[in-house]
DNA sequence: CGACGAGTTGACCCCTCGGTCAAGGAACGG
DNA sequence: CCGTTCCTTGACCGAGGGGTCAACTCGTCG
């Protein structure tokens, strides 16, 4: 399953036991609320440990820098993301209904682990936060245009510039979630999950409804 | 036109002649490029003097803290893109189309002003500040409620609960208008407007188009 | 001219906070 | 019982930066 941190040897001379990566999770679920709550600038390490209950000097045991900490939250949250975006779609649908099935699973991730993009929404300050909020973010672009050329093919919605209505996709999952994590919304998450897939759907300008036959 | 701080003796003491306006303008202008490009916490208040070409303590003659001359920039962009919105409402028109235009002018007043946009669209970490940016943010939500309501009584839009529309309409928006600027979006400032003027309208779902007579 | 207030300077204070370090556990293998 | 490796501690360091201050200038009024 993966990646740069457990892999044993390499580079790093951290060896960790079971009770080394539980301090560690700790760690990380401390620092997420804290900064979700105050934002990453305003969450000092000492605050990190204390409510982790460890001494400061633990932090560098397990993370050389605090930026890294940060590093390591956002990538995994990033792979978890697109994997449930991945299972949400069903492989029979069209084009269309993939769009529709990726933004009500974005939302009810967005929901489930609200305090994580609360931080997101609010970090793109610091330029060593932001590229690492960006090296990223150009994946769900990619995968939304994929779709929307394909709806775009088979005559679903309009011919227009898929860039811009891919944006206008990632634009209203985020700000909607946003909304809602803010208590703007009373909707449950399933609810909103619903209406932003409409909102999108429609803002997409399912041709179907109005011309049914489509030549080109 | 107004308002809070050019009214002469109220109960701040400081006395400004037209130089010390001047000066303290230069600071806001030198201000508002920094936090733009580097955010809030990450310009110095030395910064801002060496941009301005005066001496650190010279910005404590202008500005109480730091925060204060965050809030005045704020307040005061925040009145000019409602008058902005307020003056692209061509009288004679229908709800929807209001809601189009003012959609409109605020891409552009944005697109204008980008450097200031790209600040907000960042700095809600830190909880002063935030506070200071949520704190006039509703009546932008209250404008389009209005525009909404009236929509659905003319049977222009659906009648799905206004205010999830509205937020709709507030996170198109800013979504488009910070792709943007972040240089995703090629089109012009018009153009982008336009787009999102008729994004917009179609979300919104102009049951017109569907079915021209409307009975409730 | 002297007084007074706006404007201006840069050295200085001081606190906060990321990061370091030396010292000491505890668990385990030999 | 010794060595080694992982784990934990809290005192300490040093830089950075917000905010202060005493002093100096300049224009204006009496």
């Amino acid at each position: 399953m993966a990646a740069t941190d457990d892999t044993p040897g390499r580079d790093s001379p951290r060896q960790h036991t079971e009770q080394g990566k539980e301090r560690k999770q700790q760690l990380v679920e401390a620092a997420m609320d804290l900064f979700a709550a105050r934002g990453y600038a305003a969450t000092r390490i000492a605050d990190i440990c204390e409510a982790a209950g460890v001494a400061k000097g633990l932090f560098y045991w397990y993370f050389p820098t605090k930026h890294d900490l940060f590093a390591e939250l956002v990538r995994s949250m990033r792979q978890r993301l697109r994997r449930a975006q991945a299972a949400s779609l069903d492989p029979g649908a069209d084009a269309l209904t993939h769009i529709r099935q990726g933004v009500e699973a974005s939302l009810l991730f967005m929901a489930e682990h609200a305090s994580y993009f609360a931080l997101l929404q609010v970090e793109r300050t610091d330029p060593h936060l932001a590229a690492v909020l960006h090296e990223g973010s150009d994946v769900y672009l990619r995968d939304v245009l994929a779709h929307i050329r394909e709806a775009q093919r088979d005559g679903q919605i309009a011919d227009t510039d898929p860039t811009l209505l891919a944006l206008g996709v990632l634009g209203a999952v985020s700000s909607f979630s946003n909304a809602w994590r803010n208590g703007r919304i009373e909707l449950s998450a399933a609810e909103l999950a619903a209406f932003v897939g409409d909102w999108v759907v429609r803002a997409l300008g399912e041709t179907s409804l109005i011309e049914p036959a489509h030549t080109t």
